[in-house]
DNA sequence: TGTACATCAGTGAACGCGCGTTCACTGATGTAC
DNA sequence: TGTACATCAGTGAACGCGCGTTCACTGATGTAC
């Protein structure tokens, strides 16, 4: 990489950077190239080289939130052994809690409101979406195939999920999708309501809250820690 | 109520509706009484009659947004028996997910991503919220004091929940506090996952799978249907 | 090593548009006698 | 019933600000011979 590829890249980061200051400063639908090139001290249309309209500069902060939120579940996850199931899971949702505490706009990005007159690349976004969730379905999907995995006792196969084309979960067994889904709606249920200051201050320790959610779940799939 | 004052309050509700209507359109964040006063063939400066800045517009929708779920949950519960309990909760979680699909902007409005330099008065929207959370906590606070709540395995009680002064909740017994947190954060988590498009399309019946959860939230708290 | 040329980051002006808010005002509607 | 007055919805101009995007351009940096 050429000294001016270098330099390119680092302004590319750089803008990202502050635009991400920005939208924790005024929200994220309040990205504005302008502020950004001001706070820069560039003119408006030189951030033009670098994206080539406002959308792609959301679009690579979007796809960013994505691979920093996975990059965290599976560095969580790895200090566990393949067959710690229960413990991968457990740590896998802690780490997926404390992104979203300590990333309030990438969260607010990538979970929240959309942004008006934005529609990001379903086949860029979809995919870096599916492997957040992917790295609970991983965990489980072993945990299935190893006859670990309690069978939920409400559930229909048939009705809940069904292999389709262009499913890219085609290839999880509807107990390991079930399984995943009572996970993550669980999981974000509490973190979102928590972000977004809804849990009553009389729960002064929401942490130990969400851990004891996250073990009740775990419990209920028979993959206790 | 004399004609000008029923005049008066019909352009209110108006102003309202436009306003809802574009935030339909074009996300909460961009309301503008600029565009409203266009849709409504008035210039700008005559929605100042009406509300005094475009903040107390807001605070408007908002409340009107509280207002409308909590009475949405109290008709699904009131067409159960006081003592119902579980059939009362399983009514009030189905009524907040029908209201959330059918009224998506404001549930933005109320759960989503906070508006750019908008904030609310908490005096106001703090008891509004209060009184939505407040038809699950009253319905488990009856079964409580019936001796019909299960008591939570996992529950410790002066770490989750403490009486405080100032605590709007301060009546409500720690169980009751718990028990309403589990089915509110559960509730919130699949409607809100929905709702914003992230439920896999495999799963072909998103109501089902709500009920499911609940189903089982109810059965863990000892409250079946 | 030096010179000629190509690349490309950043400029500055312009286009056309949006916004919230203030203020003095007009003119229709309602009220009191 | 008619007249005088008060109320107040809506106007229109102005202020000062923001935005995304285009385009022809300058001048520094890098490359090829």
């Amino acid at each position: 990489m050429s000294r001016r590829e270098r330099a390119r890249e680092a302004t590319r980061e750089e803008i990202k950077a502050v635009a991400r200051r920005q939208m924790a400063a005024s929200g994220t639908a309040s990205l504005s190239l302008t502020a950004v090139a001001r706070e820069m001290e560039l003119v408006p249309s030189a951030l033009y080289r670098y994206y080539p309209d406002r959308d792609a500069l959301i679009t690579a902060l979007l796809l960013d939130a994505f691979a920093d939120l996975a990059a965290a579940l599976h560095i969580a996850v790895e200090s566990f052994p393949a067959h710690a199931y229960g413990a991968r899971l457990k740590a896998a949702s802690l780490a997926y809690r404390a992104w979203s505490l300590a990333h309030p706009v990438d969260f607010q990005l990538i979970f929240g409101n959309p942004i008006p007159g934005y529609h990001g690349p379903v086949e860029l976004t979809g995919p870096a979406m599916q492997r957040v969730f992917g790295v609970f379905l991983d965990i489980i999907n072993e945990a299935y195939s190893a006859g670990r995995l309690r069978p939920v006792p409400d559930f229909t196969p048939a009705a809940l999920c069904l292999p389709s084309p262009g499913n890219p979960f085609a290839h999880y067994a509807p107990p390991v999708m079930y399984s995943g889904l009572a996970g993550w709606t669980t999981m974000h249920g509490v973190v979102t309501l928590e972000l977004f200051g809804f849990l009553p201050h009389s729960l002064h320790d929401p942490e130990t809250f969400f851990r004891g959610r996250m073990e009740l779940y775990l419990a209920s799939v028979g993959l206790e820690p």
